[in-house]
DNA sequence: TATTGTTATACTCTATAACTATA
DNA sequence: TATAGTTATAGAGTATAACAATA
């Protein structure tokens, strides 16, 4: 039986969505980085990839990272080298103190993160993180298609 | 003992939100409503209000939904009459064929979400549900606060 | 003086098109 | 011809400022 009573998901969870990222604004002004800087270094991990490949894992698009890069290289968090196989395309890496930088802001986030999850039931918590984890890694095409 | 293997709450929300109105895109433009239009007519509801207050309660601000407004009244979805009380405020209404199609919109959108949450384990959709009505219930102030 | 609704304007974010250098 | 990276431009979406009517 259909349980009229809920929000659309898409409305609960985009305001949502928008509410965190204005909560977690100040802690990434504290690091000194953008969230499209932070979200850069959180797709670099521990990979070595190229600018388009990265984009298109953080759902920018190649063009709007560019000057992104340039900062974070600036700034000395990222290497971007010409791979050697393929002169067109750039290799890029995380610099010891993009990582650095990149957990310590991963930490203060998550952590106030938790601080928020501690106010839900911890069966409600599990189930709040297992579906989010799901449904995030999902592909578009599969979200869209069934 | 931390799960550091957790992805960030925002860098899996934002992203789904954004996924899921592309999906819904679909349905809301087989209605003829766009998303904010949408959106109105869900915060009408069964109430009369007015058009800040509307504005404020669906995250939207007072400039952004006039030409929305409009729309819906030229439509016939909703009406605005000059609240007798104070007469710089516009009471805004929902006729029945604006009732109408919000009820077949919505209904639409969650069959559609109902198959996404089907894939979902059992005890994950329910604490996913939970958790999403608490914290999209949740003011804002007390998202950041605490 | 403050507030509702409104219009016009500016700003930010995102997407598109066009160029270069390689392949 | 096609692709990686880049630049410049255009378009959405959003926020700010100023105005008329009313309180």
């Amino acid at each position: 039986m259909a349980d009229t009573a809920r929000p659309d998901l898409a409305a609960m969870i985009v305001p949502l969505g928008r509410a965190l990222m204005a909560v977690e604004q100040p802690v990434l002004d504290a690091h000194g980085l953008t969230m499209w800087a932070y979200a850069v270094l959180l797709g670099l991990e521990e990979s070595v990839r190229t600018q388009s490949a990265l984009a298109q894992d953080i759902g920018a698009d190649k063009t709007r990272i560019i000057p992104i890069l340039d900062d974070l290289q600036e700034q000395g968090y990222i290497e971007r080298r010409p791979d050697p196989d393929d002169r067109r395309a750039r290799l890029l890496s995380l610099t010891p103190e993009g990582r650095r930088v990149r957990d310590s802001t991963q930490a203060a986030i998550q952590a106030r993160e938790e601080r928020l999850l501690d106010r839900l039931r911890p069966a409600d918590r599990e189930g709040f993180l297992n579906a989010l984890q799901f449904l995030a890694a999902l592909p578009k095409e599969e979200l869209a298609g069934e």
